[in-house]
DNA sequence: ATTATCTATAGATCTATAGATAATGC
DNA sequence: ATTATCTATAGATCTATAGATAATGC
């Protein structure tokens, strides 16, 4: 799957040149999006010229997008996965886990991605990553809720729906300004699936 | 407050040239972004060639996003006064009718303005902006979260941290694909509205 | 007479390419 | 020897301005 060939690296490798580019980019990509970055903005932040990007990255901004994003979207699998496997298996503690998974990484704006960011790539690789989005995210997330649905531990039926509302109510929690950040972000994200899970009525 | 001249129009009266600028340029700044919209685009989608634009907003760009963003968030502060008038007085019934006015309007990311868009102004309209934005969406759903709070009819306390939630999982309802949209979008967004309010929980 | 639009163009970026130079890894 | 970076530049596009022309409203 990846042709630049497996690297059997040593676990105290640095990262690698194209690693910083490309961590250059996800950082300003997420923050912003597609169109408010430009190759400059992402060269400046690695320390080099704009023009050096395309030695790593010959495909230029877009595959340097569809790079950056494919691999945030694995991580995210991955993390959300791994995450699945170290909580205990009751469903507060799993969309606690998904929380904070989220809260740790670079702040993803899900919406912004799917509806402006991902439109405006050549529709080859828009509907990859459209897939891909839905695969990495939403659909672990719903398989989770289909599981405790289906154990009797709660009771709402469209699962689908609800992964979608937990991520977006998550995500919001990435624009809330650093002077109102009492209590910490992840304790805010855990305040909000209890908040869902045990309804906010008295 | 509006230097423009308060119009006395009739009730029949069409569109005026600027509004139609303006509404052109609302729906594709609200669907993009700030940086992703050209001038040209909304142009375009008035029919006139993007150097009549600066005859109805002198300021450029950036005056024309200000405009936009000034009359929509107004819009909004309105229709939450007026859904909240209408409403009937329990929390379920006030949190339906917000839902339903978010999901009436052209489709804001609220996430994405706040952290891409707003903060590519010049500081001095950034703060302004970044202001009336919680002014007329987060404090007043705040507002009633604390009314409804203190009428015992819901236990949270944090009435911001759910204000925002609440937000942003009704705006993720903007990314469903249209062929997922069943049921419709406004009723899947009462359908997140009563699974917050009563909880998931079996 | 005023308002709205157009053509033409300046000047600033932006993406991308070519080819030279520097740094790095056997 | 290979990998990474740089300088220089082409060509496209974007915002913005100036001044001419067309449409509209008394």
């Amino acid at each position: 799957m990846d042709d630049k060939g497996a690297s059997a690296l040593l676990e105290t490798e640095i990262d690698s040149p194209r690693d910083r580019v490309l961590n250059a980019a996800e950082h300003l990509f997420m923050l912003r999006g597609f169109a408010a970055v430009t190759l400059r903005d992402i060269a400046g932040e690695v320390g080099i010229k704009h023009a050096s990007l395309y030695h790593h990255v010959p495909g230029g901004k877009e595959e340097l997008f569809v790079e950056v994003i494919k691999r945030s979207l694995n991580r995210h699998r991955d993390g959300i996965r791994h995450a699945m496997e170290q909580a205990k298996p009751d469903i507060r503690s799993r969309l606690h886990a998904i929380s904070d998974w989220f809260l740790s990484q670079s702040p993803m704006d899900l919406v912004r991605m799917t509806r402006s960011d991902i439109p405006a790539l050549s529709s080859d690789a828009s509907g990859r990553l459209e897939q891909m989005t839905y695969e990495a995210i939403l659909r672990p997330i719903e398989g989770i809720l289909r599981t405790a649905h289906d154990a009797g531990e709660i009771s709402v039926e469209q699962t689908g729906l609800v992964a979608g509302g937990i991520v977006g109510m998550v995500q919001s929690l990435f624009s809330v300004p650093d002077y109102a950040l009492r209590p910490s972000r992840p304790q805010m994200g855990r305040d909000l699936i209890d908040a869902f899970i045990d309804g906010i009525a008295a």
